[in-house]
DNA sequence: TATGAATGAGGATTCATTCAT
DNA sequence: TATGAATGAATCCTCATTCAT
């Protein structure tokens, strides 16, 4: 499967592989438009079902190879030696952030294919997730040193509040994203309040942190 | 407009609402059928296209409907003049989640249109939303007196807090849902877990909560 | 057939003539909608097709009284016995422009309906035309006097020069008609353009004539 | 533009200008159906759709198709230097006739076109027209040499006479092209009765014909 | 008799997929 | 292997006609 995409050259398997995104990245998968693709692409519409059977594999494939970057890259990068909740969550939140901005499309594609609810394609994808799932990509919380935590707050409450902390920040600054430019100037803005909610989190849920 | 749809029977005006809500809401306005609503709805195609103009029409419609209900149920449960944010917090997460066992249709519709992107009625549903918003609606933190939160801790950082756990404990919730049914038990659990939350928050971003 | 129309007020019959003349006097037989044409006629759907079976028969019932009405002022007003062409072609000319002005919908009714080609009425609109033919309306040229012709020119090659100078007008005028408002000025401009081609071809196409 | 269609080969293109043409000198624009145009032609729906983008382009593009044709045929056969206006008309009429033969279809199409008020393209051909005029295809009576008409008549009103006259011939002659073939008769035929009327014309309009 | 809601076949258009070249 | 022309099912929408009230 998928062999005669992996004959071609790598530059052109990038090709391909990037107007798809783009597109897919845009549109749902139904409305996307393998004529758009083709274009974007710069190859025939004979040349993406050749390589490709049908716009389902293509998506699916599109699917396993944006998971396998991104899991790659994230989890490539992430120190799971880190047993404070709060420096392991820094590090995701900042990562996060990071792949928004240097793979927006392949982002995109994942955050759209994961609600995708087009019935040819939502359970492969279901099947799939289970998989990656499977696969044990270690959870935030996964060994993580509880015993910083407050004693007279309930461990899993906390670990849950300090991470919608960081989600509802990251979902905050995705949404910026798409107006501003991403440069050290915003990178170094995330640290800086990033760390400013560190410093309330460990104030306020960490043993030995100021009495209110 | 829509005046020959309202003079119909109520029960048939239900039952169509209904059946465009369900489709609506599972799907994108581009990939839901018109054929699909008119056979869930037991009625002819012409019928449809007789009580609204278009579809787009209808959806618009449905927009509207929706953000009525949904707005009327919601703000006329809110008390606005509770000014601790977590009682009114509160209040808005339990009745967020009251509402999604008891529309789950219309609040996912309305999250779906929220986000819709397609041309044909961004622009309309881009507007719609500015008139929501001019009518002035309170906002989650208007009116909240920050008199009670921790000094040494900045009041706006602490809200998002306040906020990202209420809504990020809605989520959790939300996801959880669609398996079970909705009934005392389960609504039990919310107020106390909420109230486990709360407890959390006040103890910890609040003048006077306990020492670490 | 048409009984139950008959049986209507006059004032009615001739609101809804009216209001079906307009419409298929500027749409052909299949554009016209039966909506727009009760909307005008400030009548139900329904009753339309009580008193007209179908569109079809609405559509040949106001062919036979638009027929009727215009045969009966042609040729009522029509001296037949006056035997000079020119002057006969000069009240059937006049004649015809006035009704243009007195009858716009019913002359472009019958315009349309004469190249109307349909085939759901194709058939009868020419049947009609046939049976209006047998009827003998008499022919502009019928009981002419052509002993006042010159004696060099063809008779019927002269008649239909002089027939064709006085069609080319009336079609000529017929086209400023739509822009112009019909009053005495224009009636009076008529009368003497026609006086100024009869005298041309008087003095060319008569019996002692002017030498050219 | 329409570069799809014009990669086909020449006679795939000819059979599908063929099969529209039929069509649309037949129906209007809004009755001709595309399924007709399709079976007609041997093609798939979907076909017609990708040589032409929409029913709007193709019925567009065949009014530049015909225009040409029509425009070359008849401008590139006319003697524009002809002064006199009874030769002048005698080639134009005759030129007519024959393309009237040549090509019912392009000239019922183009006779079609040119009153045809649907609101989707009357526009579009009124500015195709308006190309058309400025484009200077010289109007029957440019550069007429008047000289040689009487001196007792109009100059306008005799070159009116003349042009509703030969007008008035080919109408004649065009019902009665339906129903009878085209062959060296017929054409002898015209010659001898437009040479007739020429005959008349010279003799009665012109300075130096006989005396009535 | 009159109303207007309801029907469903028909029309233009789109698009994933096939296939001859 | 690569091309892009061709297919036809699916989609939104229209409208003459019917029928329950």
């Amino acid at each position: 499967m998928f062999s005669k995409f992996l004959k071609l050259k790598p530059e052109k398997q990038e090709q391909i592989i990037n107007a798809a995104l783009k597109v897919f990245s845009r549109e749902s998968y139904k409305q996307a438009s393998t004529d758009e693709i083709v274009n974007a692409a710069g190859i025939s519409k004979g040349a993406l079902f050749h390589y490709f059977r049908s716009k389902k594999d293509l998506y699916l494939f599109l699917y396993d190879y944006v998971t396998k970057v991104l899991t790659d890259e994230y989890f490539g990068s992430i120190d799971l030696s880190e047993r404070d909740i709060l420096l392991r969550l820094q590090q995701m939140c900042l990562l996060k952030l990071s792949l928004l901005k240097k793979h927006p499309d392949m982002m995109n594609f994942a955050a759209k294919a994961f609600v995708e609810e087009d019935d040819e394609i939502k359970g492969n994808i279901m099947e799939k997730n289970k998989e990656i799932t499977a696969k044990g990509y270690s959870n935030f919380q996964d060994n993580i040193d509880t015993s910083k935590l407050r004693e007279d707050v309930d461990d899993q409450m906390a670990l849950n509040i300090i991470r919608w902390t960081f989600e509802g920040y990251a979902n905050k600054e995705q949404a910026a994203l798409r107006n501003h430019p991403m440069d050290e100037v915003l990178f170094d803005k995330w640290i800086s309040e990033i760390n400013g909610y560190i410093e309330i989190i460990r104030k306020c849920l960490y043993k030995g942190g100021n009495e209110p």
